[in-house]
DNA sequence: CTCGACACAAGAGCAGTGCTCACTTTCGCG
DNA sequence: CGCGAAAGTGAGCACTGCTCTTGTGTCGAG
């Protein structure tokens, strides 16, 4: 169909495809969502307005485009950052997904701000987004199997009540793993997203001072909420990331 | 100075001023913040959009009375959820308020993305709204204080790296209560409004099923996490807040 | 090599926004 | 009772997303 195969045409179309979201993101990044114009992205880069609607029909899709880049960005760098201590314990390589998620979120703060911050209201993000969003939650499952198959894991309690539903999640996240784990994985996750969110958001403002050490220990405590059993040596002090 | 001594013309530009909040909280609950729109007030009010002005004097500003109400809104429910179980032991009034914060935002989510969503960038809340905004933190405090005079707590591990901050925070926040606790506390504290957001926006879509219960069971452990310890009587099911 | 088709671009225009400003009306208070 | 300040008005500016009509540049088949 629109492969290279039809030569200059479509190359030209990709290539002011990626010039138009490139120059979209500088402008997400220096003045967040709400600010960012069609117009003015066509007037940086020298075209008329209306011309923009050949390559997104709309300032939704443009959006789109840029939350899964920005969901395959931060992927990137928890994949990163975990590779870096792919040998170190569960427990290392949960905190420094963790960390790295924090780092990449008080480096992206817009882009963050768009994809785990309040979704722009009215703009229901499609299904295309699923798979890179899931890239960090997969690590962190990759994290808890490993620790799983290697160490063991502590059983994080899970009430009576809450068993069907946590078997059905286990089911559909991580079948190998026990659904005690699964469940408290999953709170887990989201709690990540609460203390990076609260820093960003500036809610920790005159409350927490020293924001790294901080969120480590914090990070730290929700590993062995899951099950991973946090070492207790004094590591955390050096070779910090960022 | 403008107190009601001064009479009818005082009186007149508060009601207005309140007609105007009442319309924008409508508009806000039904559109979302980018929505909200001083000229559709205006219209919908019946007056000139530029009379607006006479009151508030830019958006932000009717925005910032908006985050206020919405500040106490939510305070105001967690206050009343958690007098109506004041009575029973730490943990129940723990989850009680927790889950009132769930529901209130499940209620309001407009109003809840606004205050603890992504600030609406180029938007910086001002110092007004700290006390407003304090209110659930302080509920938290109380409860974790009754149980430290009470039956006592169980302390949070703590590494040595952050007790110098651990014990700025206890300064500030709690200085009656172990700095162990107080961390254990903040981090907590963020992890519920990971909770809810992740809920609320739609990040639990198609894996996590039971919110309530799930909520129900995560909050405890943060509880537990803070030093309440959890009852593991079979108390959930029954007696559900709403 | 020519010519038609089609992707691409441009510009005007519509309806909407926040906000300002000069102006008029109104009404409470000295 | 009359003055002056407060309240309200409407036009207007600069901006937005988006549409529609009107060109153009270019590719590929005849």
């Amino acid at each position: 169909m629109t492969s290279t195969a039809h030569g200059v045409r479509a190359r030209a179309r990709i290539e002011v495809t990626a010039a138009i979201k490139e120059e979209a993101r500088r402008q997400l990044a220096a003045e967040g969502a709400t600010k960012l114009s069609l117009r003015a992205v066509a007037r940086e880069l020298g075209m008329a307005s209306s011309a923009l609607y050949r390559y997104f029909p709309s300032r939704d899709d443009l959006l789109t485009a840029l939350i899964t880049d920005a969901y395959d960005s931060l992927g990137e760098a928890a994949e990163a950052a975990h590779d870096a201590v792919a040998d170190a314990g569960p427990a290392e390589r949960w905190v420094a997904v963790c960390e790295a998620v924090r780092d990449w979120a008080l480096g992206h703060p817009h882009e963050y701000t768009l994809i785990y911050g309040s979704p722009v209201p009215g703009y229901n993000a499609p299904r295309t987004t699923v798979p890179a969003a899931s890239r960090v939650g997969l690590l962190l499952v990759g994290i808890v199997r490993d620790a799983h198959r290697g160490l063991g894991l502590a059983k994080p309690p899970l009430p009576a009540e809450l068993r069907p539903e946590a078997e059905r999640m286990a089911v559909e996240l991580a079948p190998d793993l026990p659904p005690e784990v699964v469940t408290a994985l999953v709170a887990a996750w989201a709690q990540l997203y609460g203390l990076v969110g609260f820093e960003l958001f500036g809610q920790f403002n005159r409350i927490v001072e020293e924001r790294e050490a901080f969120f480590r220990h914090a990070v730290a405590q929700l590993a062995h909420g899951v099950g991973l059993v946090y070492p207790q040596k004094g590591r955390a002090a050096k070779g910090a990331a960022s």
